[in-house]
RNA sequence: GGAGGGGUUCCCGAGCGGCCAAAGGGAUCAGACUGUAAAUCUGACGGCUCUGCCUUCGAAGGUUCGAAUCCUUCCCCCUCCA
């Protein structure tokens, strides 16, 4: 085992708050391994970068030796969001939180270490609370409590409804501490106040405390908002190695440094190393391509991260044509087919307004040819290589 | 229960009888440039059988030569009071 002050490192970096660090000091000292416990929800198994900032954590933990606990939140899961409020969150049946799960741990394992990893649901211990345990969980907090949190303070100041249930959400994340006896829990920094309340009621209960480490939330491809399916500013960690590498090179220089500090496993040393690398005149674009690298062989293969730079390098630097396109056949009728209506039927562009307005715009090209004339019309029989802008390409053929 | 304010194209938000497919910003996309799908600049941004036609401004009706803009009813959201 390292050195006491090397784990703190590592369990520190990145991190936004460790809470309470004399604590963790002191469970550290101990020499025992620390239960360390994660919760999910088991609606969004489309896991994207931003989920594995606390992923990666995790696992980091579990190289030092730790013990890890992937918890899956069902129980809350499958009651759902009564209010309405929250159509993303409708109530999930016990087989869609089975087939969730799965989907989810599969990628999970891509980091995690599968085998030092322990799956838990929160609907084991919680269904078995009584009607009478659960209102003893609820007087151990009052509303006035409740209302700290941001989110109820401010939805409770603006008059907004609060369900009385919501208030029972932090307190269940926070007794599924006492039922797994963590000694750390990891969250978001979003996550702070139900992380709290682990620490609350494990004392209520009579165990020693967590401590809590919060992950900052990662930025999406924007740069601005947090990283999230319903913006659009995802990195999937299921995207093809070519859309992976793409959309990494795609960050700008100063948000690159933020992910490659919360997603890469090269030391800090490393890191230190190739800033001032940059500071004294070497390429970002360097630095950017090994980051890329690095992510998508974790999650495909070290051979997918090099087909995927040769493939950038190929169409960006030479213009050349990628090689995995989508291949379309169009049934085209005696007259042919116009050069709009192909690009719609091929998933190029959205409309045939769309694919005009691309023409126009100097954007479409026929096997490298640029396309300048609205009108053309092409026969059946031929096959050709269609692309719009730099990043759409099929392969039709017209019969 | 009472009194006000509002619902506009992906989002925010102007318009308040014709010049409105609807200002401006954001997002997105294309082009140029480049070190990249960075940055910057330029442009586009409802649909179609595209020099024209069709469908949009919460919903349905109505007034008018003509409505996002006026009227009626309905639905939804917000604020203040209780």
């Amino acid at each position: 085992m390292l050195a006491l002050t090397e784990q703190l490192d590592i369990i520190k970096r990145g991190c936004d708050e460790l809470l309470v660090e004399t604590e963790i000091v002191d469970k550290l000292k101990s020499g025992r391994l620390l239960r360390v416990k994660a919760g999910f929800d088991p609606t969004a198994p489309d896991l994207h970068l931003g989920h594995t900032v606390l992923i990666n954590k995790m696992r980091q933990l579990q190289d030092l030796g730790h013990h890890v606990i992937f918890l899956i939140g069902d129980f809350t899961g499958m009651i759902g969001d009564p209010t309405g409020k929250n159509t993303t969150r409708p109530p999930l049946t016990v087989e869609e939180v089975a087939a969730n799960a799965e989907t989810y741990t599969a990628q999970v394992f891509k980091i995690l270490n599968e085998s030092k990893t322990e799956i838990a649901f929160n609907s084991a211990w919680m269904n078995k609370l009584s009607s009478a345990d659960m209102i003893k969980l609820a007087a151990t907090h009052t509303v006035a409590r409740m209302l700290e949190r941001d989110d109820f303070g401010k939805r409770y100041k603006s008059n907004q409804p609060i369900a009385i249930h919501e208030f029972l959400y932090p307190l269940v994340q926070g007794y599924d501490s006492v039922a797994l006896k963590a000694d750390l829990e990891l969250g978001g920094t979003d996550q702070k106040f139900n992380l709290l309340m682990g620490r609350e009621l494990q004392k209520h209960y009579g165990q020693p405390p967590q401590c809590i480490l919060t992950m900052p939330l990662l930025e999406g491809l924007d740069g601005v908002n947090k990283m999230s399916k319903s913006l659009g500013n995802t990195i999937g960690i299921t995207d093809s190695p070519n859309d992976m590498f793409g959309k990494l090179m795609s960050i700008s220089d100063d948000l690159m440094w933020r992910y490659i500090e919360l997603l890469s496993f090269e030391s800090l040393a490393k890191i230190g190393q190739w800033k001032k690398e940059t500071g004294e005149g070497r390429n970002p674009r360097d630095i950017k391509v090994s980051f890329a690298q690095e992510i998508v062989a974790r999650f495909h293969s070290p051979g997918a991260a090099a087909s995927a730079l040769a493939d950038f390098e190929a169409r960006f630097k030479q213009g050349e044509i990628p090689t995995d396109i989508a291949e379309v056949t169009l049934d085209v009728g005696p007259d042919g087919i116009a050069i709009a209506n192909l690009l719609k039927s091929a998933a190029l562009t959205t409309s045939t307004s769309d694919a005009l307005r691309m023409i126009a715009q100097g954007g479409v090209k026929l096997n490298g040819e640029k396309v300048t004339d609205k009108a053309l019309r092409l026969a059946a029989g031929a096959q050709i290589v269609a692309q719009v802008g730099k990043r759409k390409f099929a392969r039709v053929t017209l019969r």
